[in-house]
DNA sequence: GCGCCTGGTCGAATCGATTCGATCGCCTCT
DNA sequence: AGAGGCGATCGAATCGATTCGACCAGGCGC
């Protein structure tokens, strides 16, 4: 019997006799033939079936973060109906190390994703597109030739602002996500905000201003990461003129600068409000409720996995943005009265 | 120009002139030729450069548990450097869908990793075994024709066991890991013991008994999360004859039992000692510092990393055990002498 | 009874890179 | 000057599956 037969069978599809279909899957298993070889297939189709996603700095940090975590969770519940699976790649880390991971520039994949859209001139979408792999870029600067996907960093955060503006707050900190790659921890002087390079940072900030609010400080974390939120609101909170409120780019740096407020001994929302980013479950503020602006985490997965989808259609790269909505919780009050 | 030349010129090697070698970039340019297309080089070699990873149950589980999260970054860590990727399959979460995930019978992969080594009969392993796919199981009962790595559970959990004795111990209760994939939660009676399917479940339970301690109580929780040793807690320290020590098989479950404590205004380790296991680093449970179990956890993702090596060597299934130690933390002290 | 149609099977080309053996100049040694 | 040797290049086979067109035999209609 010839191979073509024998493909038949395994495929399923195409004219074949039930018979013969028995006899090749008999053969098979005296051969112990274990079905197609996923290569061969592979090669012939031109596609791969993987979708390679840069999941942020180092898996470790991206993996502590419940964002990156709930969209790859959405991600991977759209990709999996479609036959794709998806391939971890480390995002470059190591600054003395090659400046994109190895597997960026060689394993097989039909698209990529990077999760956390960096700077413009981020050396692995040059990488990427010197090989002519699709990309979705996952809150970056909307380029040309790459897909995007986002939410309105912009409106939420403005909304947020509003919302303390609203209670009587004049005096408003900022805490950031980091500016760039170098990742600097502490308070960002107004000259050194023309190193601004991270989209995502970048928006949010600008949303604030939106709202007609110049912060009275600028404090920019390494990471989002509770540590990183409680050392901002000590600082913050130690300062001789005290902000009345904190505005945070992410919901793990606004409950870090609540832990820090009641480490110091200051009633939130009483003495000082917070506000976060993101729309997380933070079951360790209980029986607090972070106000926040929320995102639709698996929704923005699947629009991912969609934008994908779109590639492999043949159709040009996509564009789509979420929307975001604002969460009143109990960690914002109106403005105190007497500072 | 002939294709050998272009393929010499392409990988480097083999004796090719300067000039030919840039002759054939150039026309490589010209063509927008992006380099040799992996899948045929993956045909060629009869290698993907993959390694499936079963990560647990669902995604989004599995990556809330910081224990899963720092193997894997052992794991890619290892195998980055050996130009191996990570492709992420899900493991069957929902009952009603197919038994295993589609990826794993058709992603093509050098070597698979099941990293919560479920039952002897998972029906992945089946698929697996099927299909000639090497396979590392992690924390799982050892076969014959499959790699394990695991840690001395047994032997760690019996250190911590004895460690509450020479406190003086004797009502010890214990918070375990789900008994088999229907994840139950609640009090075991002795008469259910014998579905206890989960191998990692069973070695720490055993543990116990082998510091010769019949547990005045064993609940079983569905996964290791916060929130489920709170609700265990919460119960066991409800009881009658309340416990005064609670050995946990996991560090978030034990954190869970220590925030129940302190809801129901025990306090730790006065009225009630709490013991974990894994060694993970708590900081919503400062100033207090777990008792625990420390197992390696970036050595456990290398020792993976390692057995797909070994199998990519040729060489048969490797069995590798690494050691644990105990950590005595804050939360465990002498007994109560009035209950 | 003959021709046509159709369901089933087979050959061969193709996807793209790698690699072994062969060939072809050219240089050097005698 | 002729022969041997070596470095560079090329042909062709191979990895494994898919798929299009060809082919063949049996059934049905006229």
């Amino acid at each position: 019997m010839s191979v073509s037969t024998a493909s038949l069978a395994f495929s399923g599809a195409g004219p074949i006799a039930a018979a013969t279909r028995q006899r090749v899957l008999d053969a098979a298993a005296a051969l112990d033939y274990s079905g197609p070889n996923p290569l061969g297939r592979q090669l012939r189709r031109g596609r791969s079936g993987i979708v390679g996603v840069v999941v942020g700095d180092s898996l470790r940090r991206s993996f502590r973060d419940p964002v990156s975590i709930q969209v790859l969770d959405g991600l991977v519940s759209t990709l999996g109906p479609l036959d794709l699976g998806v391939l971890l790649i480390p995002g470059s880390s190591d600054p003395a190390g090659p400046a994109v991971d190895p597997l960026l520039e060689t394993a097989a994949m039909d698209v990529a994703v990077i999760m956390w859209g960096g700077t413009t001139d981020d050396p692995m979408l040059g990488a990427l597109r010197r090989r002519g792999t699709p990309t979705v870029l996952v809150e970056g600067q909307p380029l040309p030739d790459v897909a995007s996907v986002g939410i309105d960093d912009r409106g939420g955060m403005r909304e947020a602002t509003e919302h303390l503006l609203s209670l009587g707050h004049t005096r408003i900190a900022s805490v950031t996500l980091p500016f760039d790659r170098s990742r600097g921890e502490g308070l960002v002087a107004l000259d050194q905000m023309d190193h601004l390079n991270w989209e995502i940072t970048r928006r949010r900030l600008t949303g604030v201003t939106d709202a007609g609010v110049t912060p009275v400080a600028i404090w920019e974390t390494p990471a989002s990461l509770v540590e990183h939120g409680r050392t901002a609101g000590i600082a913050l909170l130690s300062m001789p003129e005290r902000p009345t409120a904190i505005a945070c780019q992410s919901d793990l740096l606004a409950s870090g600068v609540v832990l820090a407020a009641r480490e110091l001994g200051l009633r939130v929302p009483e003495d000082v409000s917070v506000s976060g980013f993101d729309g997380l479950d933070l079951p360790w503020l209980a029986p607090d409720v972070l106000t926040t602006v929320v995102q639709p985490l698996a929704e923005k997965g699947a629009a991912i996995g969609h934008a994908v989808e779109d590639f492999l259609a043949g159709e040009g790269p996509s564009r789509r943005e979420l929307p975001v909505s604002l969460r009143i919780g109990t960690t914002t009050g109106p403005a105190p009265t007497v500072s």
